[in-house]
Formats: C-alpha cells, structure tokens, sequence
RNA sequence: GCCCGAGUGGCGGAACUGGUAUACGCGCACGACUUAAAAUCGUGUCUCGCAAGGGAUGUGGGUUCGAUUCCCACCUCGGGCACCA
C-alpha cells in the first residue's frame, strides 16, 4: 500500500533541513564564493507591519505569487535575493502601548516573532540572514542619516503646515487617521491647527518623478495613478496688471478723480510692512478712535440736519501721506485725525513738524489724545464731523503734487492658465483668498472690512469643507481693483473666491466663463459678463502679452513630522543662536528614548517634548543651550530606502551610505550587483505615497552617488485583494477574518498556497471561499498518489528482477533507468500533454497567471493518474515514465514546495542523477527548470471547426498547417456539411489557418 | 464631474492576435468500490426542446463570413483623482 500524505510530517521536516541548510541563503558577490558568474534577481514583497492579528491571507497570497517566481529564477540560475523584514513603527502598536502602557518595542518584538513563525510555515523561500526592522536603531541610525543628508541639502525644511487636530482626544492625528475629517479614535470632526512642521521637498524631483516613468516597468494604471498625483501640466503664466478704479471710490456725481494715491511708490513700499504691522496691533486710543469712525459713521450718527453731506465719509487708517503714516485720514476731505498717547508729550516739536508738512500739502490735521477718545467718544465725533462739514479744501487730484503712483510700477497678477487661447474671454480675475496681493492692496481696497471677513471665514473652513463635493462657490469683489487684460487691455473685476486653491499655479486664475464649467458657475452666480470670444493660437499670445510657459504641479511637499511617540527621531537640535543644527553624524542614532507616557501632550507636541532632560543639549556649534527637535518620522520614513538596506543586511549594518571613500568595499559592491529590484510586487494602496516617496529617496540617494541607477524599481506589479466570504471586505468587527494557522493545520501549507493562486486572477480582487479549499488538497493528494505509485511500483520490479537474476549491482539499475528515460512510445501523450504544461506553466508564471498555470497541471494530473491506472500490473513496465514525472514535479515546485520536495527526493532517478553529476544540492529547487519541447508542443494532427454560414455544425480532424485546397476538400466530403449543403455550390469558403472553416451558402 | 478596470453557469473563474463560449475548481445529482461511512474513481450539470434545432457572455445598436473580444450609446459594480485653472 501506498503511504499516506501527511503535510505536518513532510513540510515540519523540509522546512527544518532548508533552514539547517541554508537553502535560501544569496550568495555575496563580494566574497569569493559569491564570485560564480550568476545572474542576480531581486524580487521584493512589501514588508509588513507586524500588527497584532497576525499573518493575514492576503499577505500570503502576494507573497507566494513573489515566492513563485523567485523559485522559478533558482531553477533557472540565478542567484535570488527575496527578503523579509518589518515595517514596525506605526500607531497601531503606539495606540496599544498608549491604552496599556506596554512598551512598544515590546509588542513589536513580540508581534513579529508571531510574524515571523507564521511565515516560515508557509514555506517561503526568504533569506532569513538578511531580516531587517525599521525599529531597530541600527536600522533607523540609516533613516536619521538620509534625513541629515536632505537636510543639508536644503531638502528638509520647517514651515507652517496644518494638521489634523482632534480636539476631544487632544492631539494630533495623521491624515490616515483622519480620512473624511473625522477622529478614527472618537469618531469626533477633527481641526485643522497650523503647526510648524518638518516638510521634504519632494516638489523638487516632480519633474523627473513624473519623467523617470518611463524607464520602468509598472503597469499603466500605476503609472498614470502616479502621473495623475503628481498632476504635470503645461500652460502660461501671464500678468494682470492693477488699476484703481476711481469711480467705484467717490460718491456719484462728485467725478473726482481718486486720493488715495498720497506718496511715492518707493515711500510707499517701503512703509508697507509698518503700516500692516500698526493695524494689527493698535493703541486703545486708536482702536476706539476706529470703532467711532467705523461703527458711529459721522453723517449717520447724528441727529438730520446737521450734517450736510449725506454721503458720507470714507475714512482709511494707518495712511502714507509723503513719508508719514498718520492714524486717520478722510481724503476726500484731506482731513487727518492723529490720536495721541503720552508718548508723545515729549515729542511735540516733531509733531509740529509733521503737521507742518501735512499743511503744507494741503491737510488739516486735528489731534485727540487716548483719553479723550476713550472717555468721550461723543464729543470727539462732534468735533470731527463740524471740522467734516467746515473743511472747504478740494482734495488732491490723482497724484497731484505728490510723486503720485502710477499702478504700473505696482506688481501685478499673476495668473497660471492651461488654456491661453481663450484670454479673449476672460472677464474677470480671481484670487485664492490667501493670495499676498491682497494684503499688499489692502490700502486700495474699498470694501477691507467684507473682503477680511470673507478671507477670515475661508481659512476657518477646513480643507474637507472647502473642497467638499457640491460646494457652492462663494466670492467676493475687492472694489476699487481693477485688472487690465495684457491682451485687448479691457478692465476687468477682481474677485477671490474659495473656488481658487492657493498651493497650486500662481493662486490666481483668469475667469473665462465661456469655456469653463466653474468660471461659469461662479459668473453665474454673480451675474458677471460671458462673453464669446473667438480663440487665439497660445503660444503667440503667451508671448505677445509677455508671459511666459511654465510647468506646475499638483504635487505638494512631504510633511514629514508626526507629534508621536512611535517613530525616529528627527535629528535635528534647535538652538536660539544658531537656528537647526543638524546631529553630528558620529552621533547617530538619536535613539528612542524611554518614556513614562506615550499619548502626545494636550498641547500637540509628541510625548518626546516631555522629557526635559533628553530635549535640553548643548548645541552642537555654539555649546550654548539648546533642544532637541520632538518630533518623529512618519512612518513611511523606514519603508523609503528598505530595499537598499537589504541589500547589505548582514555584511555590515548598512555602513553603505556613509561616504564615496568606500565607494569599493563589500557593501557597495552588494548595492551595486543588487540595485535596482528586478521586482517588486505590492499593493495599489501603495501606488501614490509609498512608492513615490521611495523613488523620491532613491534619485536622491542616486545624485549623491550612492547608488548606481536612477530608479530603484525595474518592474512593478500588483495584487487584488482577499475579501471575505461573499466579497466584503475581511474586517475584524465583521469577524470574517480568516486565521491562515488553521488553514494550515487542517489543510497544509502547500494547499493554501496552492489555493491562494488558483482562487482568482492574481490582480484581481477575489473572495474567500473555505469551502473550496479541498479542490487544490485533492490536487496534491493525487500528485501524492501518482509519485507514491511510481515509487512502490519501481521498487516491486527491482526487488522482483533481482530475485530473477539475483543481479543486484548498481549496472542494472543504470541500464534500467536509461530505459526507462529513452522510453517508449506508449507515454507519448503524456509527454505531449506534459510539454504543453511546461509551456503554458512557464509562460504563465511570467506573466502572474497563476490560476491558469494551476488548471492546466491539474489537466496533467488527472491524466497521468489515468494512464497510471491503466497499467497497473507490476509486471509490465510502467507507461508514465519516472522522467515525466519529475518535470511534472518540478514546474509544481515553486507552487508547493514541500511536497515536491519530498517526492522528488523520494524518486530513484534523482538519487541517480545526483551521483553521476556529483550535485551537492539534492533539493528539487534548485534543480533545472524543465525546457519544453516544441516538436511536442506542436500537435501533428488538429481538429478544427467545420461552420456553415457562421455556424458551428461539425468537426474535422486535419493535418497540422494542411494546406487549404487539402482542408476544402475533407470538409466539404464531410457527411454533416454534405446534409447541409445538399446540392448546392457553396457560395464563399473561409478557412482561418489550423483554427475554422466556413462555409456559406 | 474626470480617468482607469470589470460585468460570462448555483459559485470562483477559462477562452491565444476576431475563429468550436463556459477550460479548471467548488457545489449539486446519479453510479462504481464498501457490511457501512469516509476517501477515491466514473458519468452528468447554461437554457428551451422528446428530437431536429433554437436562444444565451450587463442592455440596445453597429462593423464582420464569424464578436466575450472591435466601434457607438446606455446601465451596474469596483478603484483612483477631484473646484488643480
């Protein structure tokens, strides 16, 4: 009787002797065992994060399919690197050690222990002797390295960012943990909080992120999911320039021209920041002093008739006339109302010489001191509106006297356009509300206090808010600016409007309503013109109105900081003096350092700020007093350069990066002979963020010479995902999570590999189905049968042939076997059948067409049992000949290496084969990959489908490339299509060569 | 809204470059072996029809001798981007 297959038994023993072994261990080409003139190949899964659930299915699926093909390139020759490692640093185990105050190193070690069993019983080929943990400071010192080298190369920066701010927990959140502006901890609405932030300058490398694809392999919707993110697009940028408009500023029927124009543009500038600066932070005095004027309007406030001008007046503060900024000023009035502290007792004389000035050009100038104006606000508005309604002085016209500014010399708008050929339709300008413009025209806009309002209630919104889907635009005018289009010089509005985005163009767009849906909407809205303009050429008028193109990106900055515990710590001192001090690289690592409490502070500063003895240091320059940065890496930071570390794992700890001087040792030439990943197989989630920070981080580790081509990855794949049963997702709280453990016991490793490729499309989403399961054991218990009856039956003979002749020296068994292997007409369609397989199972590997592979060796299964049972008798030779078998054996290898395994090194040929070639390795996996035999392939004798008029009546065996005359012939001889045809003559043959005939009539 | 991908039996899915639709697996039914059960093996399994034959690849058109495959319109599902000028 045949033995049982017993999957704990036989993969429990194989995979103790690969690890004893040594099977998978690389050979390094820098020693001289290394220096066998092997291919290399690099096949890369993502690590995982060691997450307190364990292994999930999913894992294994993407894994297999990567450990498949890293098999097949051993039996091909290469020397294979496929390594393992942990991407440990991230929140969950951070949340964990917050809620139980456990260490995360701890759960991480603990986690990954779980990891790392459940991997070696599936059977992956990993080179364990290369496992690497972004936790681990030998690791991270490398992480904190490359962010020292970005830093220094004005690559990593701080600047105000917004981050997420969930105001019930108190802290920070990252973006993942605030998908939709809700708290995935509270389920609260999260903030935003402007915080300064440590950023990377990836906007730097957008032009050759979005270029260097194409020297790679990834699949289309890879490439353009990242084209789309990095959002390249083409178009002018074209200046508007400003004008005032006088007659939105003076009340009707006055025509006079504007006043406001009261000193140079060079004074003018120059005072600009003062002035700004004064607004923000008034003196009591001329806080009530504006609420009276704003508030209490003069010609309203009082009781009718006795003010005569029922206009009123404009009143501006903080105004530049000549080379002064006084408090208030009516221009149209040309009175200034200056409100004096104590201050200014003292300073008298200067206060006459200033008035004088400001007689002298025509101003009345009145004074009130804080007090006055706090104390008895009516009396001082009586005051000022009888000096209102007395004043006769005309003001100034348009810059008269004054070096008035002509707006030209002012900056104009700068707006991005992928469309200027239509700038003939543009009917008014648009401003992201952040725009600098508006502040530096705040002195010439009419309506200030509604465009600040409007500008405050805009940054309040949250970028969810802002860009939310179906928003309706809101805007406003900023009256008294007018734009002048470069192209026809028509005047036109100004607006802001949420609708404009200042991070990306200039923050300023060209409204063309006719050909755009939002310009429109917005025109619309606001009842503003849609003109039909005929269309220009755009590279003409880009030119002609003095723009020039440019090339924006949608790509924004990596905000590389995160207020949390569980990360590296960002090597950087801030010292009062000397500003960011990088660490000194003899310094590195900054380790972790141990913390009482790991919930960041209520303040939103990780809980690293907390500890006042690690964060004070000496700065590193000037030795004075200094702190420690607080904030860690994301933690996307360690999963930037993993691969490379790989590489070098267990040579030398990574010292790779550290200079050009050792541009010649082991490690560089590992980085060198590994570089780049052959390929790399990972998840879509990953398309965006990962895998452009990776390539972002190796161009940049590439311009320092560090490593050798410009792109880190050579071909890119992706997995579907594992649903649970009925196509949900697999979610703890559906409790639909499958447990691979019990797969394993029950079924065995090599079924649930087996399975996990046979279940779908390799990148296609597919569902869990248990029940189906027990297809892919039955396809291994009969591969199990087949070797097992081989094997007993081979033995029978021989033991039955020795007690014949009582020969029992080796000889035989050569004679014996060469027989066998030169064999017999009677396996012929075996081999046939076998060779296909080999084809198609080679083809299909290549091409992660997994499912397919696995149908076609169960085709050949099922027949080589059959053949198998149709000779059962022991006397006879076998027909299924050992050699068949052990190809068979082999293309199954990479699917189910343990039974494989086992039954090859069962099988007396191999035992042969090994003494005769003196092979120290006996294991089936790195045996040769099977060849297929074209001749084999090619079948001698078709048959094809006989249609008549398109449709299939019959079939018709032929010769393989029979020529067509040939074909006709036998079809049209056919009984069935001489039923159909009767007598008549057919009117149109069509024969598509070895494949269809048909026949019209 | 825009960009990708997909829609085929009870279920997961095959089908090369336009050439016999439903391979392979699960499930189900019947049969063989067995005292019996399990396991295994065999047969059947899109649909209507006794049959001959007809109809089916999301829906409706089109191109073609021939369409799951190509084109047009629409519906549904999945993924990505999203006021990006």
């Amino acid at each position: 009787m045949v033995k049982q297959y017993d999957h704990r038994k036989i993969e429990k023993k194989w995979q103790k002797v690969w690890e004893i072994k040594k099977t998978y261990k690389v050979l390094d080409p820098s020693t001289s065992s290394g220096r066998v003139k092997k291919k290399k190949f690099y096949s890369l899964i993502e690590f995982p994060y060691p997450s307190g659930d364990g292994l999930h299915v999913g894992h294994i699926r993407s894994n297999t399919a990567m450990d498949i093909i890293s098999r097949k390139r051993r039996m091909e020759g290469y020397n294979v690197l496929y390594p393992i490692g942990w991407d440990a640093f991230g929140l969950p185990t951070e949340n964990y050690a917050i809620k139980t105050g456990k260490k995360p190193s701890v759960v991480t070690k603990k986690n990954t222990d779980v990891f790392r069993k459940q991997l070696k019983e599936i059977g992956f080929s990993f080179d364990w002797s290369r496992e690497i943990n972004t936790t681990d400071p030998k690791y991270y010192k490398w992480t904190q390295w490359i962010f020292l080298q970005l830093f220094k190369n004005g690559l990593a920066y701080k600047a105000k960012s917004f981050i997420n701010w969930c105001p019930s927990c108190k802290i920070g959140l990252a973006n993942e943990e605030a998908v939709g502006g809700v708290c995935e901890r509270c389920g609260n609405i999260t903030e935003k909080r402007e915080k300064e932030q440590w950023m990377l300058a990836i906007t730097k490398y957008a032009e050759r992120l979005d270029k260097d694809l194409d020297l790679v392999d990834y699949p289309e919707r890879v490439k353009s999911q990242q084209r789309n993110w990095i959002g390249k697009s083409e178009g002018s940028e074209i200046e508007f320039k400003i004008k005032c408009n006088p007659s939105q500023t003076l009340p009707k029927g006055e025509g006079e021209m504007p006043k406001f124009f009261t000193t140079s543009p060079e004074l003018w500038r120059a005072l600009q920041d003062k002035v700004l600066d004064m607004r923000k932070n008034p003196t009591n005095g001329e806080k009530a002093m504006w609420d009276l004027l704003r508030r209490n309007n003069p010609s309203l406030d009082l009781p009718k008739g006795e003010v005569k001008n029922s206009k009123g007046f404009h009143f501006r503060r903080q105004h530049i006339i000549d080379r002064f900024i006084v408090d208030f000023v009516c221009i149209e009035k040309k009175l200034v109302i200056e409100v004096d502290g104590d201050i200014h007792d003292y300073k008298k004389l200067e206060d006459e010489e200033r008035t004088g000035v400001l007689n002298q050009i025509g101003f009345e100038v009145i004074r009130f001191t804080n007090e006055e104006v706090i104390k008895n606000p009516k009396n001082v508005l009586e005051k000022i509106i009888l000096k209102l309604n007395n004043v006769s002085s005309k003001a100034l016209s348009f810059g008269e006297g004054l070096g008035g500014v002509d707006m030209e010399d002012l900056e104009g708008i700068k707006v991005f356009t992928t469309r200027p050929d239509t700038i003939f339709g543009v009917t008014y300008v648009v401003l992201a509300p952040e725009h600098d413009v508006i502040t530096n025209l705040q002195l010439q806009i009419m309506n200030w206090e509604e465009v600040e309002d409007y500008i405050k209630k805009v940054k309040k919104e949250t970028e969810q808010e802002r860009t939310k889907e179906d928003k309706e635009k809101t805007g406003i005018e900023l009256k008294g600016i007018k734009a002048i289009n470069p192209a026809n010089n028509e005047e036109i509005s100004v607006w802001i409007a949420d609708y404009v985005l200042p991070h990306y163009g200039t923050g300023a767009v060209m409204a063309v309503p006719q050909h755009d849906a939002r310009d429109r909407e917005f025109s619309e809205k606001y009842n503003l013109p849609i003109i039909d303009r005929p269309l220009v050429d755009a590279q003409e008028i880009t030119k002609k109105v003095g723009g020039k193109i440019v090339t924006k990106f949608k790509l924004r900055d990596w905000v590389f900081s995160r207020q949390r515990y569980w990360g590296e710590p960002i090597p950087i001192i801030n010292c009062e003096k000397c500003g960011f001090v990088p660490v000194k690289e003899k310094d590195l690592p900054i380790k972790l350092p141990e913390v009482k409490n790991y919930k960041p502070t209520d303040n939103g500063e990780s809980p690293l700020a907390s500890i006042s003895k690690w964060v004070n240091i000496k700065c590193p320059k000037c030795k004075g007093l200094a702190k420690r940065e607080t904030d860690t890496m994301p933690n996307w930071a360690g999963s930037s350069w993993y691969y490379l570390a790989y590489t070098t794992q267990g040579i030398s700890n990574f010292q790779f990066l550290i200079s050009n001087k050792n541009i010649k040792n082991k490690t560089r030439k590992n980085i060198d002979y590994w570089t780049p990943v052959d390929w790399y197989n990972g998840g879509m989630e990953h398309t965006t963020l990962h895998l452009l920070y990776s390539r972002f981080w190796h161009k940049f580790l590439y311009d320092l010479k560090l490593v050798p081509t410009a792109e880190p990855y050579k071909k890119r794949t992706s997995h579907g995902m594992i649903l649970g049963e009925g196509g949900v997702k697999m979610s703890k709280s559906i409790g639909n999570v499958i447990n691979p453990d019990s797969i394993v016991k029950t079924y065995g490793a090599d079924t649930l590999r087996i399975y996990e490729m046979f279940m779908g499309p390799f990148e296609e989403s597919v569902a869990w189905s248990t029940e189906s399961i027990i297809g892919s054991r039955r396809f291994i218990e009969k591969v199990w049968r087949i070797g097992e009856k081989i094997i007993t039956n081979y033995e029978l003979r021989i033991t039955n042939e020795k007690n014949k002749i009582k020969n029992s020296n080796n000889s035989f068994v050569r004679q014996d076997i060469a027989a066998e292997k030169s064999s017999d007409s009677q396996s012929f369609n075996i081999s046939k059948i076998l060779h296909k397989t080999i084809k198609k199972v080679s083809e299909d590997i290549e091409n992660m067409r997994f499912n397919t592979a696995i149908s076609s060796m169960m085709i050949l299964a099922t027949e080589m049992e059959k053949e198998q049972s149709r000779t059962l008798d022991l006397q006879k030779s076998p027909t299924l000949n050992l050699e068949d078998f052990k190809k068979f054996l082999q293309i199954l290898s990479p699917f189910a290496p343990h039974v494989t395994e086992e039954l090859y090194n069962q099988l007396p040929i191999t035992n042969y084969e090994l003494k005769n070639k003196k092979e120290n390795n006996s294991s089936i996996h790195f045996s040769k990959w099977p060849k297929w035999d074209e001749n084999l392939v090619k079948d001698q004798e078709i048959k094809i489908a006989v249609q008549i008029n398109g449709k299939v009546r019959t079939e018709i065996l032929i010769q393989t490339d029979e020529n067509e005359e040939k074909v006709k012939k036998i079809a049209l001889t056919n009984e069935v299509v001489l039923k159909y045809i009767q007598n008549e003559k057919p009117k149109r043959i069509i024969y598509v060569k070895n494949r269809v005939i048909n026949i019209l009539i």
